[in-house]
DNA sequence: ACACTTATATTTTTT
DNA sequence: ATATAAGTGT
């Protein structure tokens, strides 16, 4: 028999191990049966043994299975015990995919293992050290809008906003300095105080920080900087957790932020001999792994990243974290991973052609050794809706053929871009779901539902119980609520406590009653939840069934004349039956732990593989995902990239990897879709065709429309203006037949530089029945018009060209 | 305090 | 266009 002993920390104890065989069996398995498929870089990735490891993946080169062969082949060869290691990953999707993997490989659970995203680990430290971190254990976390919420009554009262001060601004602001694990104090020491402006930001600062502390909560950015401070402050503590964790993995490094950096960096430190020693003496068994001066050496760390996929750096991602890792940690191997299995060539080489236009990174290619595969379908449309249509079509005759609703997605850039999607889908019925936009827990009913609970396991939550104190309506209005506030605060009590002793306030007898009996509410329902209660303890579904009774939030959606609360009161019954399978499939967990995993999904958490539909997301949702057939949408300036990027350095540089971290899901077929015209606030506007579209060439896109059908400038013919313009137009995206191919293609021919000459034939009326002539179709007869406004189109009978749909705003034509 | 009407901003991306 | 905010009247 042998001693070892697996130091993880679940239990707090050591495990005595005996060599049997199972150990033997595990040893067996070695690493031979791991490196099978492995392509030889990918073999070096999983093999190589030392302290600091990047591994530069390009889209779709395996790095999960690189990843997952790494954590096998340690824990497999018994290098290391499965809660010796730490890997994080993006969403929690990704990280249950990798456990599940992990243990496929090792043909056994893996119990022990660390595997979540940054939020969720530092989630989990923080609440297990939370008396250090001065913390109460059962914390809340705020998500945007809460955040928005508190900075709103703060810049009210400050009248902050008479200088400009609003709270997404300040949100952004705060959260950017936590990012850099600053905070107000550190902030003041280099503002400029002299600066009414920077003065009045450090006071929301200050009173922001004070109340989430109050309230005994974390945003989104403490959760992370929070840990760093933990660490930094208590040696002792980040000792236990550098010592437990030997191999710590990273996924998608080149969007961590410094926050994230700085916390590798923390649990990657060497424990000092010092410190070892005071842990051994204390019981904690660290003898096998002390090096010759008797400390512990910092673990092993592995990243795996592709700065090509870098696209939140407008949330503190730094590049540099990546492109600087070898400098970071001397003696790190590199090793790059260039082949691509998941998409054809076609679509790699469009995807290397648009980033090769991004000037200061490696020169990386992505190849593939399975070919060709379908050209890429562009399609212009006349419009959102347009082009949405084209995209039903095309689904349709997808799955005609063959492909699995499942397997097709739709992207776009911004969350607005689902409307016009959405109401052709549904026309045409074709069945998909939207992946993030307004997440479900985002939804009004659900935060007011779970504001109740939040109020039940951390009391001194004043947001929590503002939120409910009058929702459902129980006539306690603002009035009423600012005096509870100023209550509390003149007592020194909390809000909670204010609520029980509302019978001294003096007010109404109606109004009292209602607080009363709320407060009541939740004293009986957090009863519920101890463990001394006689009754036993109730579970998360228990509480929330009782709390939604007692308050009759469900039965007031239910009995609304309001129709869309119907649907609200169904969110409701779903959150409840959520509860329920929460605690099937965990027996163990409580409502703080509920909490916490509702604050923490990811729009790409929401993912059903099993479910029969059409995905649609972001683009930035997009990213770790792969299917069969891709739409990406609206691929038109403005939009892509984005008019927001347009002022920000290296923003069109951030939206040309986001266009390519897009091109990039597509297994077998990429489509490239935009509309001449989009609708924006209500109004539509001229739309142009993104400048990335010239960056692919030519001939890897097959037009169903494009860019110079739409507005009428092409035709079915080669003409005479592609031949002028070759001398631009075979190198750009799409007049490109190449110099060796001198052949004129019919489909070919956007000239150059249309996104600089749009034509505006302002408000030119036609009507069915005018003659017209076009500058290159001719002369011909109105035969009908469609649309409103700036989107009218003409449909015309052309005496020598055909029937075609003209533009009217845009097209070059004159009435006769 | 609540229901109704009118004004206004919203759309960059997210844990 | 839509959703939330602010304003007005009961």
């Amino acid at each position: 028999m042998t001693t070892l002993f697996d130091p993880d920390a679940a239990s707090g104890t050591p495990l005595i191990v005996h060599d049997g065989p199972d150990a033997d069996q595990r040893g067996a398995r070695g690493n031979g049966s791991l490196l099978d498929g492995l392509n030889p870089e990918q073999r070096e990735a999983v093999e190589f043994r030392g302290s600091a490891l990047l591994i530069v993946a390009g889209a779709g080169s395996g790095k999960t299975r690189v990843l997952t062969h790494r954590i096998a082949s340690l824990i497999g060869g018994r290098e290391a015990w499965p809660s010796q290691i730490l890997a994080i990953t993006f969403t929690n999707k990704a990280a249950a995919e990798m456990r599940e993997r992990v243990e496929q490989l090792l043909g056994q659970a893996s119990d022990g293992m660390w595997i979540s995203t940054f939020h969720s680990a530092c989630v989990r430290i923080l609440r297990r050290e939370a008396e250090k971190a001065g913390l109460a254990g059962t914390f809340t976390i705020y998500d945007s809008a809460d955040v928005r919420n508190v900075l709103k009554r703060i810049i009210k009262e400050l009248d902050a906003d008479t200088l400009g001060f609003t709270p997404a601004g300040v949100s952004n602001r705060i959260s950017k300095l936590k990012n850099e694990l600053a905070d107000a104090d550190s902030y003041a020491r280099n503002a400029n105080l002299d600066d009414p402006q920077e003065v009045m930001f450090l006071e929301i600062f200050r009173q922001y920080t004070r109340r989430l502390r109050a309230a005994s909560a974390l945003d989104f950015d403490d959760l992370i900087s929070e840990t760093v401070f933990l660490f930094r402050s208590f040696p002792d503590v980040a000792a236990l957790y550098q010592r437990r964790f030997r191999h710590v993995l990273v996924d998608e490094y080149q969007d961590t932020n410094h926050a994230q950096y700085s916390l590798i960096r923390e649990l990657t430190r060497p424990v000092a001999p010092d410190l070892a020693e005071q842990m051994e003496t204390a019981g904690m068994h660290v003898r096998s792994l002390q090096d010759a001066s008797g400390g512990i050496p910092g673990a092993s760390l592995t990243v795996v990243g592709d700065s090509d996929q870098s696209i939140y750096a407008f949330r503190g991602a730094d590049i540099r974290n990546i492109v600087e890792f070898e400098r970071d940690y001397p003696g790190a191997k590199v090793v790059l991973l260039e082949q691509n299995y998941r998409s054809t060539q076609n679509i790699l080489s469009a995807a290397n052609a648009v980033i090769s236009n991004n000037f200061d990174r490696k020169d990386k290619k992505l190849w593939t050794a399975v070919g060709d595969g379908d050209k890429i379908t562009g399609y212009t449309g006349y419009s959102g809706h347009d082009e949405a249509q084209f995209i039903a079509d095309e689904i349709e005759a997808l799955h005609g053929a063959g492909v699995a609703y499942r397997d097709i997605a739709v992207f776009y850039r911004t969350n607005a871009q689902t409307r016009a999607l959405e109401e052709i889908f549904v026309r045409s019925a074709v069945p998909y779901r939207v992946v993030g936009g307004t997440k479900f827990y985002e939804r009004a009913e659900i935060k007011d539902a779970i504001a109740y609970l939040i109020a039940v396991a951390n009391p001194v939550d004043e947001l929590a119980l503002r939120r409910i104190l009058n929702t459902p309506k129980r006539g306690i209005g603002p009035a009423t609520e600012t005096q509870l506030a100023s209550f509390a605060e003149t007592n020194g009590i909390t809000f909670r406590e204010a609520m029980r002793d509302a019978g001294s306030l003096g007010l109404g007898p109606k109004v009292t009653t209602a607080i009363l009996q709320l407060a009541g509410m939740l004293d009986e329902a957090a009863a519920k939840l101890e463990p001394s209660n006689p009754a036993g303890v109730s579970g998360v579904s228990e509480v929330l069934g009782f709390l939604l009774e007692q308050s009759a939030l469900l039965e007031t959606l239910r009995s609304s004349r309001d129709p869309q609360d119907e649907t609200r009161a169904e969110n409701v019954e779903e959150l409840l039956a959520q509860t329920k399978d929460f605690m099937r499939e965990n027996p163990d967990a409580g409502l703080v732990d509920f909490l916490t995993q509702v604050s923490l999904v990811a729009a790409a958490d929401e993912l059903d593989d099993s479910s029969g539909t059409v995905s649609l997301m972001t683009l930035h949702t997009a990213k770790g995902l792969e299917y069969d057939s891709v739409f990406l949408t609206g691929i038109e300036e403005g939009l892509l990239p984005h008019q927001m990027s347009a002022g920000e350095p290296g923003g069109p540089a951030e939206e040309r990897r986001l266009f390519y971290v897009g091109i990039t899901r597509a297994r077998k077929r990429l489509y490239l879709s935009l509309a001449m015209t989009r609708a924006q606030f209500g109004e539509t506007s001229v739309a142009m065709p993104s400048r990335y579209l010239q960056e692919i060439p030519g001939e890897l896109i097959d037009w169903r429309q494009s860019p110079g059908m739409a507005n009428s400038r092409g035709g079915t013919q080669p003409r005479a203006l592609n031949a002028r313009r070759d001398g631009y137009g075979s190198r750009g995206g799409f007049g490109g037949q190449g110099e060796l191919s001198p052949a004129p293609r019919p489909k070919a021919e956007w000239p150059n530089r249309v996104t600089a000459q749009v034509r505006d034939n302002g408000d030119l009326t036609l009507t069915a029945g005018d003659r017209i002539r076009h500058a290159d179709f001719g002369e011909g007869r109105v035969t009908q018009v469609t649309g409103e406004g700036t989107k009218r189109v003409a449909h015309v009978q052309f005496d020598r060209s055909g029937a075609k749909k003209l533009l009217i705003k845009i097209a070059p034509i004159e009435k006769l």
